[in-house]
DNA sequence: TCAGTAGTTCCGGAAATATAAACTATTGAA
DNA sequence: TTCAATAGTTTATATTTCCGGAACTACTGA
């Protein structure tokens, strides 16, 4: 099995990475590998936000994370572990992942402060 | 002729940003339309960054930025002005909009600095 | 009324995406 | 060992999206 790509941090591009992000399922891996600064493998997300990826498209969201330069993935066994690169984009891009990561949880608590939550609908 | 279409601003999403901008000429549009805050019409940008563009795709950019909340676009007479919507942006996703443009900008630099330039080599 | 300009829409081909199915690699157990 | 299970990748195909030429609409000025 060929080894995992990471572009080196100079040939990352502001286009790749918002174009990565631009997908719900793929900020919400981002986002949450970001979070928590631990290594997390691939499977934690085979449901996102209460949908269920298939494992194949997941594989293709973690390459095109990985092929845009926000994380870096690296296989421990069996399992690939994922850590950000937030601390090299952030040398390049000052500031741009923190505003997106950022605009992207206001947008979460406003979409949950408009939809009725499933608590709510529980409750009524 | 129907009219042109502008999401209102709470139904603006941050992967709609994301997308809009994830692509280099739309980048370049938007960069250019809120950097000179005065309106602009679409034909300016028939060729951007030295490659014409067909008009068709033109329209299909700025539809693109438009209803991803970025610009709006009014008709005046025969053409149409377009101005960035970026006030808002800032109001509901604050600083991400000045992130964006800011990476850009470091990018352009970066690669100007590391091609030679058109000028340098004429002059050797 | 007619020609010219600015932009949109429509449509066919090209490129990107999603996913099922088959495959690879590693681990642990019998 | 050998076998089964697990984690993830690759491949093939169906679907979606994107590009750009051609035709169209709307407005303006002659």
């Amino acid at each position: 099995m060929r080894p995992l790509l990471h572009p080196s941090i100079e040939d990352v591009t502001v286009e790749g990475i918002l174009h990565a992000l631009s997908d719900p399922i793929r900020v919400a891996i981002y986002a949450d590998i970001v979070s928590q600064e631990c290594t997390q493998n691939c499977s934690t997300f085979l449901t996102v936000s209460d949908k269920t990826i298939p494992k194949s498209t997941l594989s293709q969201h973690f390459r095109a994370l990985r092929e845009a330069g926000l994380i870096r993935g690296e296989r421990r066994g069996v399992e690939v572990h994922n850590i950000s690169r937030c601390a090299e984009i952030e040398q390049r891009f000052p500031g741009l992942i923190r505003a997106i990561v950022n605009a992207h949880a206001i947008q979460l608590k406003d979409e949950a402060a408009k939809r009725p939550s499933r608590r709510a609908a529980r409750n009524k």
